[in-house]
DNA sequence: ATATATTGTGGGTAGATGTGGGTAAACATC
DNA sequence: GATGTTTACCCACATCTACCCACAATATAT
C-alpha cells in the first residue's frame, strides 16, 4: 500500500443518514496520514458541494490565509467565505463524519450523495447538482481545457 | 529480458469474470518496474475503454494536478473529470486487477476483452467497440498523419 | 518426451465495510 | 431544578471485498 498519502481519487456513492452523517470511503480513510488522527475539516466548496480536507492540509491553508492583507476588500470577502463554515470532525468507529446543517443546506444534500476524490481534497455532492454542473461544463472553453491536458497528462 | 520498463506493446484477449476481474498479461506484469509494487491505476479513457497506468506514472499526473488552484473553475472541472474514475489496484496472486463497475459500464465490457499495450499505458476494450472505432478511423484525415510525421519518426 | 513451472479462470470465506438505530451524557430552556 | 433536546459514542447486522485455494491449459526445462 504505497499510494500517495492524503491523496484522494475516484467516485463513490453513499447515503447521508437522518443524523447528517456520511461515510468517508474506506480507501480515503486509508490514504489519510496518521498525523491527522482521523480528523477532517469540512467547509463550503466553490461549487455547490462540501469540501473535505485532511486536518493538517487545512492548517496550511489557514496559514496562507493569514498572509492575505485585510486591506483589500476582496481578500476580506474571500477569507470570510472560506473560513466561515469550516468545522473539523473526526470520523467515528464506522468511518462516518458528521456534517453541519449549514453545509447540508448549502450543497442541497438529500439522501444520496456522490463523494469524489479531488486529489488533495474530497467533494461531497448531491448527484443531481453534479449532473447539472457536468452539463454546464460541456460548454466550457475547450481550448483552455486542452491546454491544461497537454501540460499535465502529456 | 531487457525490454523497456513500464512500456507495453501488443494485443491480448482475456475475459472479465463475474466479479469484475481481468488478467493483466504476464508480459505486461513483467515489464512493470518493481517500485510500482504491482500497482496500477485504472481510469476512464478518452475512447470508450479503460486506461491502465503504472502507479508511479499516475503519481506524476496527480502531483501536477495538485498544483492547480481550485479558485479557477476550469481547473476544478479538469481535476474532477480527470480523477473522478481513477482508482488504484494491485494485481492479485493470479495476476488480475479488480475493475470498478463505473468503468465496466463506461467501456461496455461484457465477458470478452482485448487488452492493448499503448506504450506508456494499457487499454482495456470491448472487442466490438474497438472494431467500431477502427472502422471510423479508417477514414481518418491523411493530413493529420502528415502533421504527426513531423513530430515522430517511425 | 516427460516433468515442472507458469498462466488464466473459477469460486469460497473470513474479515472489512456501509447503514441503521439505541443510550447516556452534555447542553439548553423554562 | 425539572424537562426537553442535542450530541457523542456504542452496538447490530446485512453486504461486500480482499485474500485464499483449486485446477485446467499452456509454456519451459531437462
Amino acid at each position: 500500500m504505497t499510494t500517495n498519502l492524503n491523496t484522494f481519487t475516484g467516485e463513490y456513492a453513499y447515503t447521508v443518514d437522518n443524523k447528517g452523517r456520511v461515510n468517508i470511503p474506506a480507501k480515503f480513510r486509508k490514504s489519510l496520514s496518521a498525523d491527522n488522527e482521523g480528523m477532517f475539516v469540512i467547509t463550503k466548496g466553490m461549487d455547490p458541494c462540501i469540501w473535505v480536507y485532511p486536518a493538517i492540509i487545512w492548517k496550511n491553508i489557514e496559514n496562507n490565509l493569514k498572509n492575505l492583507s485585510s486591506l483589500s476588500a476582496i481578500n476580506r470577502t474571500f477569507v470570510r467565505n472560506t473560513v466561515r463554515y469550516a468545522s473539523s470532525t473526526a470520523y467515528d468507529k464506522q468511518g462516518r463524519i458528521q456534517l453541519t446543517s449549514n453545509l447540508i443546506d448549502y450543497s442541497h444534500l438529500k439522501k444520496k450523495t456522490l463523494i469524489i476524490g479531488m486529489v488533495n481534497k474530497i467533494e461531497i455532492w448531491n448527484p443531481d447538482k453534479l449532473k447539472d454542473i457536468d452539463k454546464k461544463n460541456i460548454k466550457i472553453d475547450n481550448n483552455a481545457y486542452d491546454e491544461l491536458a497537454e501540460k499535465i497528462i502529456i
